[in-house]
DNA sequence: TTGAAAGCGCTAACAT
DNA sequence: ATGTTAGCGCTTTCAA
């Protein structure tokens, strides 16, 4: 009934099983043998007694001495979203490729926990850091910028053309959503928005409102509702939107999340989609082609946004120098499915 | 245009800056001033230089020097599954209420990767680690236990009793599905199942076989297909089964996504549901209400799954002495909604 | 009430 | 070809 509080082998006792110094020791198992001209008897030697000892070097120790952690910052809203789900995988496969590994970490969508976050992984000595920031305060995050950490927003981001940001083409995927009810006829379009102080939901308005002038119609802000890129918000937004403005023949939602909470909204109204009611939604999702009304949306690449993230990112490390081109702008798509009804 | 490559200020310029030494200094900020009588003088200079030269510590020498890194592990198949997603935040969430951050990996669905990924987390010296097992292979991570590193696993896991984790209550879920199923007339019932080795699949298909047998239906393994709990394989399965055994009036699949996939080989097949064949799945998810067959499911509970993962978790460092009880269960629960039609 | 010094486990400059 | 030593930044024993 050994109660082995088996404490983890040191490179002391894997130098002194193979009869060596630490010194040579350290050399011989990082690969140095040959630089330092160590026998390969030696190293031999060191090697089995590393095996036979299960020795596994404390990355702690090593990254003290050496100031490289080998260790990334990741900051997001919500991890359980889908997007920023996929997102936090792809920058963690890209991470685990380069031999660095992930501190994973949820603002929930509150400034304050952000900060706090972002200061702990500086704690920590994160080599860098992929932050989607939830407010609109760019000061702390200029601040770790300028102490050169390497530092790249996804999807949010702020107007500083400075930060590296790596986002969609929100406003081409708006005009483009925009412009397909607008040419199947619909005039009185309800916008279901999301965080309005975002760049996301910023740009998809500024898209909105292109689309619309280039019809010559005019914007109308009491078409717009909503606070959040949540499902609550979007059933609140449509329920006012559908009673203060009846005449509405579509709704736009700028994300899926909203566009469920429509969904929801338009059920209770009595409001059939698509016949009563057209919809379409920022943000495609797997089930969107089995709906009952099948939904029409703009794609964003998630996968991409967050390779690209990682390869920024990544390559700033290595290079110690910020990447040339600070914004990035990845491609949407339109999926035409079957929400929209043609009118008028 | 002063390059500032700010090195992080150190307790012993805090130290100096407040003229004390270092352990002084020390003591004064980790709160052990009253313990070692220091001076409130002294206590409060300290603690003006740390503010002043916006003193952090390091938290990697502090975890060298105490063995206490406050970083936990979590190993999962799939990051951007919003199943596994929802657990990583739960995790995520408990972990930061308690101090600590955590190292989130993707084993991508493989062992060997699962292996050198846990191998990684413990040369970082994690003080504990919740791992969704991808193979059959427990013995590595019995070892770990062993080695009184706390662990929990998640959703999968083993026959062994002797590793805590904390899963849905498969079985029952399976039952309910098939008695659902049963009683609505259904009598040839195709299973388009997940990974086959896998807990959850194998204690679905006990479920599955339990339901039949009380209605003294035997088991016909010729109508269960599948491998794999993702949307290829669901389609696969969905297709096989409906050209090899075209009788079948219902599919029950084991995953949402192979859910979709059965749509997909449904609506290829021409078998309209709920009309001409009727669906149920397991994993419930938001759109799931608004479906063209809004879906019958079997809900599982993640955000508990996630919690009681995380609090078995930092109860076991805590105590640093695993839960007596090792099995938990996580009810699951039926949702009616209208993808099974009564026949016969 | 405070300081000096050891040491966590590793790497690397400086000896031989 | 290998060993000695210093030191990464912190906590904590031991001394005063």
């Amino acid at each position: 009934m050994s109660k082995s509080t088996s404490k983890s082998i040191t490179l002391k006792e894997v130098a002194e099983a193979a009869g060596v110094s630490v010194s040579t020791a350290s050399r011989a198992l990082s690969g140095k043998a040959e630089a330092y001209r160590i026998s390969s008897a030696t190293e031999q030697s060191v090697r089995d007694a590393a095996k036979k000892l299960q020795f596994s070097p404390s990355l702690l120790a090593r990254s003290l001495r050496s100031q490289q952690t080998k260790l990334l910052g990741v900051v997001l809203p919500n991890v359980a979203n889908p997007f920023f789900a996929a997102i936090a995988r792809e920058i963690t496969l890209a991470a685990e490729a380069d031999g660095y590994s992930v501190l994973l970490t949820d603002s929930q969508e509150n400034s304050e926990t952000e900060a706090r976050l972002v200061e702990q992984l500086q704690a920590r000595q994160i080599e860098g850091l992929v932050v989607c920031p939830v407010g609109m305060e760019e000061a702390h995050l200029c601040q770790l910028a300028r102490q050169k950490l390497p530092l790249v927003l996804i999807d949010r981001g702020f107007n500083n053309r400075e930060l590296v940001t790596v986002t969609s083409d929100h406003q081409s995927g708006a005009r483009a959503a925009m412009n397909e009810l607008l040419e199947a006829g619909h005039r009185t379009i309800g916008i279901l928005q999301g965080m309005p102080e975002t760049l996301p939901n910023r740009e998809r308005l500024s898209g909105v409102k292109e689309s619309l002038e280039s019809c010559g119609l005019d914007f109308d802000s009491s078409l717009i509702a909503g606070h959040h890129f949540d499902e609550a918000s979007g059933y609140q937004a449509a329920l006012h939107l559908l009673s203060t403005r009846p005449e509405i023949t579509a709704l736009f939602a700028f994300s899926n999340q909203n566009a469920l909470g429509a969904l929801r909204a338009a059920s209770e109204r009595g409001r059939a989609i698509p016949d009563d009611l057209s919809l379409i939604a920022f943000d495609d999702f797997p089930f969107a082609a089995y709906l009952a009304a099948p939904l029409t949306s703009v794609s964003q690449d998630v996968n991409q946004l967050g390779q690209v993230a990682a390869r920024l990112l990544l390559e700033q490390i290595r290079s110690s120098v910020p990447p040339q081109q600070k914004q990035y702008r990845i491609p949407v798509q339109l999926i035409r499915r079957s929400s929209i009804t043609k009118i008028g």
